[in-house]
RNA sequence: GCGAUUGUGGCGAAGUGGUUAACGCAUCGGAUUGUGGUUCCGACAUUCGUGGGUUCGAUUCCCAUCAGUCGCCCCA
């Protein structure tokens, strides 16, 4: 019995690793532009840094997370999201105190989740995520919400659809959880069982239940647009108004609540309207966190962020039937006859490969015949053949795959006629 | 954690309680003793996820188990 992959992960094989490469390249093309750095964290982390970061009450912490310990007793947990370690690597190393501010980083890499796969869904994926810290303008949240859209317009994304709302701060919050248990309260045993347990710990979660969505007492619930206060009211003006002006459409959705305890003020969502998308539809999650920082340790210090998944972003491209071009064929197939001529290819190959042409040979004794098919697979430019008469003349024969022409070269002008070739 | 559904060669896929498990693609060989993408011919599953049960007999029926896929909760 053959060991198979773990459950919810994914190997990504030769044809599919390609379009990654691409759009790892594109993403790292625009953080350039925005002027975002990259950091690598750790893999892992001390567990204790997403109990905090991300909060207990979330459900990735209380279910989701790959924690182990290790052989000095430690507990360690395989990151479930990328800004707490992103925050902590920030306060450890100080960044604060650099020079350049606010600092703007980008991080990709895996991510693990403890959850049940399904379409766009798995226990190990990989994020894309950008974050902001030092700066409280509105004007920072607009050019991150931006960012995620330009990334996924310069990759072809069209059907897309930019969800924000505003979670307020401390202040406006409270008000309005206050508001909503007052709201929900006297008819909660009306509710499901997710809900009576959400009126305590996050009433703000019950808005977007999907069961009791026709409930009477939802069309009348509080939104917290009428709690923000003047200062949070502003601020979320502003961030839309900086949209508006950079041409991003947005829906504003007072219901959106992002799933993760450090959210205020700004809160976003980039969802595909593809047709035929499955379930999941959200790609990318962002928002506001001013206060994580200090949480973690450091100074009072705003932050912003988002992050995506790349296996979801490529779900979406499938889904909108956007192909990304895969590589080109080789530039030469060396094919030999016989063992003499064989061993000759060696050299010539490695030839061929240090002058920048890419080339292949014949490693499984196949026939001439066969040799050419190859090629053909490789979508080889040209066709070099290597015989005992060749070799008797020291010359190589050139064939083109295109219209089928044949050339003897002289051995020794073999590479330098290649290369003229190529041009 | 719960629910639905699927599991036949490298891939796609048909099929039946009974002795030889269609077909297509791919691969390899040959027709063309040194030349590709076309065509023709040939080869390629002691076996139908795994374990158990029913039966004279199971790939086909039943049970369990594992795995994939999709959905619920929630998220990327």
């Amino acid at each position: 019995m053959s060991i198979n992959i773990p459950r919810g992960t994914k190997d990504i094989l030769p044809g599919e690793s390609e379009r990654w490469q691409y759009i790892e390249n594109k993403a790292r093309d625009i953080c350039r532009n925005y002027q975002y750095k990259e950091i690598r964290t750790p893999i892992f982390e001390h567990t204790e840094l997403f109990q905090r970061g991300v909060g207990d009450t979330t459900d990735i912490v209380q279910k989701e997370m790959y924690t182990f310990e290790d052989r000095g007793g430690r507990s360690l947990t395989l990151r479930p999201e990328g800004t707490a370690s992103t925050v902590r690597s920030y306060v450890e190393n100080k960044m604060f105190g650099y020079p350049s501010q606010p600092v703007k980083l980008y991080y990709m890499g895996p991510m693990f989740r403890y959850e049940r796969p399904q379409a766009g869904r798995f226990r190990q994926f990989v994020q894309f995520g950008v974050e902001a810290l030092g700066s409280k303008d509105p004007a920072i949240d607009a050019e991150v919400i931006s960012m995620a859209m330009e990334i996924y317009r310069e990759l072809g994304l069209k059907s897309l659809k930019l969800v924000i709302n505003s979670l307020g701060d401390k202040e406006s919050r409270k008000a309005h959880r206050e508001a909503l248990i007052a709201h929900f309260q006297p008819r909660i045993g009306e509710f499901c069982h997710d809900c009576q347990s959400r009126l305590e710990k996050n009433p703000m979660r019950i808005l977007d239940c999907k069961k009791d969505r026709e409930h009477e007492l939802m069309k009348t619930a509080p939104d917290i647009t009428g709690y923000l206060n003047e200062e949070s009211a502003d601020y979320f003006a502003k961030v839309k108004q900086y949209l508006t002006a950079m041409d991003i459409e947005f829906i504003v959705d007072p219901n959106l609540v992002r799933g993760l305890d450090y959210y205020n003020h700004t809160a976003f969502e980039i969802m595909s309207s593809a047709e035929g998308f499955g379930a999941i539809t959200t790609l990318c999650g962002g928002g506001r966190y001013n206060g994580l920082v200090e949480e973690i340790g450091g100074p009072e210090t705003p932050g912003i962020g988002f992050a995506f998944s790349i296996e979801r972003l490529l779900a979406a491209l499938d889904a909108e039937g956007v192909a990304i071009q895969n590589e080109e064929g080789i530039d030469c197939y060396l094919a030999a006859l016989g063992e003499k001529a064989g061993e000759y290819t060696v050299g010539l190959l490695h030839e061929l490969r240090q002058a920048g042409i890419s080339a292949e040979r014949d490693y499984l004794g196949r026939k001439v015949k066969a040799q050419f098919k190859a090629a053909d697979r490789l979508k080889a430019k040209y066709v070099a053949v290597l015989g005992d008469d060749e070799l008797e003349a020291n010359t190589i024969t050139l064939k083109s795959m295109a219209d089928g022409g044949q050339t003897e070269v002289p051995l020794d002008d073999f590479i330098e006629t290649f290369r003229k070739i190529k041009g």
